[in-house]
RNA sequence: CGGGCUGUGGCGCAGUUUGGUUAGCGCGCUGCGUUCGGGACGCAGAGGUCCCCGGUUCAAAUCCGGGCAGCCCGACCA
């Protein structure tokens, strides 16, 4: 490709919104261009990334036996009512953009589980035809509440999702496997450094899920991981255990006193009131008033300096809950009244930790707290879990050493579904071996291509431009002739060494703009591809042309102009 | 959804407080010339609904009212 051809422009400095080094860099190498807020353009450089990219899913997944195909992006909206799902539009969980056309009202495709479930359930009858495996490589749509970072967080955004069809749970997991597997090589391909954690499934839904974790700084994810046995998960999912540290008090059991504790909203403030004694947020008791996925009233207590981290399904009570259950003091909630109420109380494992001094919670009466309660003295707790948000240095619940905590950004996400799809929506059915008619088995993965694009150059740049490994690069060799319009044996040199690469099927992006030396040089830093070649009449004096590689990665070479074309073609394996 | 900030040629910004004649600077763009192995220089040019609507005024980028958009922090999130 002539760079003179190229829909290309660089930019000096960067647009002002560009905060993270991969949207500034992609957009001054001219490879994006925003449209709207979260809303991107792919140049002709940019696409060829992305193609890259999509090249080697597609080729892992093809090799794991999946098959290709192209779901609509515009889903009829009475799909969606069959899944139930319609009803979380316009949440936070599925913030999808449904449009009114002539034809009826269309959902512009979050995620495909309802057409890809309607497309196998009018194709499938008959355990014959399982286990089936299909993906596509799609543009989705969400109306984000915050678009950040490029290309990171979007509002259109390219997925290459997959979702397997079995005939029962145990195929389904060995499916699930071989996908995760070529998750992994795909990963392995790009050179990013991916670790698989245990996450939560959100709208998408289904028991086990991993989410494929890429630490960076720029990440709005973060896991735990354990150094020790290898434990990892999201810490929307992470759970951890509580070392009893032995330390119990043989001095007298602490009483149980009534305080007056007026104007103090607020865990911190509260621990304010009682800080003369020393006492700290993680002396007092939070407890949650929720509503748990069956609609059951619950109380969830946990340490008082620890965020709270509910089961999915679960939500707080609003003010029509408090109403039902009186003997539940909004703000001086106490245990013991759930416990009295027959309200089941669910405590994080922190709760059981040895207490000097005892707890202080709400006494069940506005303004009033109490000191001094004690653990299967004054309360009692029906059920224990881990109801407490993670941190770094907390006990890994396997084998308790401390858990790190790593910042990071979510490339993939796979889910193994179960029957939550099929086994709502019409005909998701087939015929088994004994004749009976049961729901697929479904599991879903999905990557995040476009974000990839990010992802990759996030990991891979400098403080000059970009570094792209040659696995995805939009070319592979960058030529660049110094002062190919005054000297003609610049010129010449690099016009043939350009036709030779081509004829050998090296990509080669040749630089025959009118630039100066350092205008061009300085473009090749930013574009970042990944093996260049100096073409100027200083080389050309000594009869050679000079090879580096952007990333640093070997030194300068000097190829004698004869061999060139052979020597670079041998270097990028063409 | 809450808090803060910002909208001025393609990009980055000044000007707005204190209204005033032709809206300015750097980069980029066009032409000519010189230069050119790390973002050169000179000369001459082109390019602007100053986010939108309404108001005040002899006069609005500037003041007032109302919108819209964007960014940051938080909340939330597949």
């Amino acid at each position: 490709m002539r760079m003179s051809r190229l829909l290309l422009r660089t930019l000096r400095e960067a647009p002002a919104d560009a905060e993270v080094a991969s949207h500034r860099l992609l957009v001054r190498a001219g490879y994006i261009r925003r449209l709207a807020s979260g809303v991107y353009t792919f140049l002709p450089l940019g696409v060829r990334v992305l193609h890259r990219i999509e090249r080697i899913i597609r080729e892992e997944l093809d090799g794991a036996g999946c098959q290709e195909v192209l779901l609509p992006a515009l889903h009829p909206f009475e799909l969606w009512e069959e899944s139930g799902r319609a009803a979380l539009f316009g949440s936070d969980a599925l913030p999808a953009l449904v449009v009114e056309g002539r034809g009826g009202r269309f959902v512009l495709g979050p995620t495909h589980e309802e057409v890809v479930t309607a497309t196998l359930a009018a194709e499938v009858d008959s355990y014959r035809q399982l286990p089936q495996t299909v993906y596509q490589i799609q543009t989705k749509f969400r109306d984000e509440a915050r678009p950040r970072f490029g290309l990171l967080r979007t509002r259109e955004l390219i997925m290459a999702d997959a979702y397997s069809f079995d005939v029962d749970s145990a195929a389904m997991q060995g499916t699930y496997d071989g996908i995760y597997q070529a998750y992994l090589r795909i990963f392995g391909r790009l050179g990013l450094d991916v670790t698989p954690v245990e996450a939560s499934s959100g709208a998408i839904g289904g028991e086990v899920n991993h989410e494929f974790m890429v630490p960076s700084p720029v990440g709005e994810d973060h896991f735990v991981r354990c150094p020790a046995c290898g434990y990892a998960a999201n810490v929307e999912a992470a759970v951890r255990q509580v070392v009893d540290a032995g330390g119990q008090s043989d001095g007298a059991p602490p009483a149980l006193e009534l305080h007056h504790t007026p104007d103090r909203p607020g865990i911190d403030a509260v621990a304010e009131q009682f800080s003369s004694r020393g006492v700290t947020a993680a002396d007092l008791l939070k407890c949650l008033a929720v509503v748990d996925g069956d609609g059951r009233a619950r109380l969830v207590v946990l340490p008082g300096d620890r965020d709270a981290r509910l089961p999915g399904g679960w939500r707080l009570f609003e003010d029509a809950d408090f109403a039902a259950h009186p003997s539940l003091v909004k703000g001086y909630i106490g245990p013991d009244a759930a416990n009295g109420a027959g309200i089941p109380v669910v405590a994080d494992v922190g709760v059981r930790a040895p207490r000097v001094g005892g707890w202080i919670t709400g006494a069940n009466r506005p303004d009033h707290h109490v000191s001094g309660a004690v653990l299967d003295r004054d309360f009692t707790v029906d059920e224990w879990g881990s109801y407490a948000v993670v941190v770094e240095g907390d006990a890994c619940p396997r084998c308790a050493a401390p858990l790190d905590l790593v910042r990071s950004v979510e490339a993939a996400h796979t889910f193994q579904l179960g029957t939550k799809y099929s086994g709502v929506m019409s005909g998701a059915t087939f015929v088994d071996e004994a004749g009976d008619e049961v729901p697929f088995c479904m599991g879903c993965y999905g990557m995040g291509v476009s974000r990839l694009v990010a992802v990759m150059a996030e990991a891979f740049h400098d403080d000059a431009g970009l570094t792209w490994p040659a696995a995805i690069a939009p070319f592979a060799v960058h030529l660049v002739p110094l002062g190919a319009g005054r000297v003609v044996e610049v010129a010449d040199a690099a016009d043939t060494l350009y036709q030779e690469l081509v004829a050998r099927g090296v990509e080669v992006l040749v630089d025959d703009r009118q630039a100066s030396p350092g205008v061009s040089l300085a473009d090749a830093d930013l574009l970042g591809i990944p093996v260049r070649v100096v073409v100027g009449a200083k080389g050309l004096a000594r009869g050679v042309v000079e090879v580096s590689r952007r990333d640093g990665s070997s030194p300068q070479e000097d190829v004698p102009v004869a061999e060139a074309a052979g020597v670079i073609a041998a270097l990028v394996g063409a």
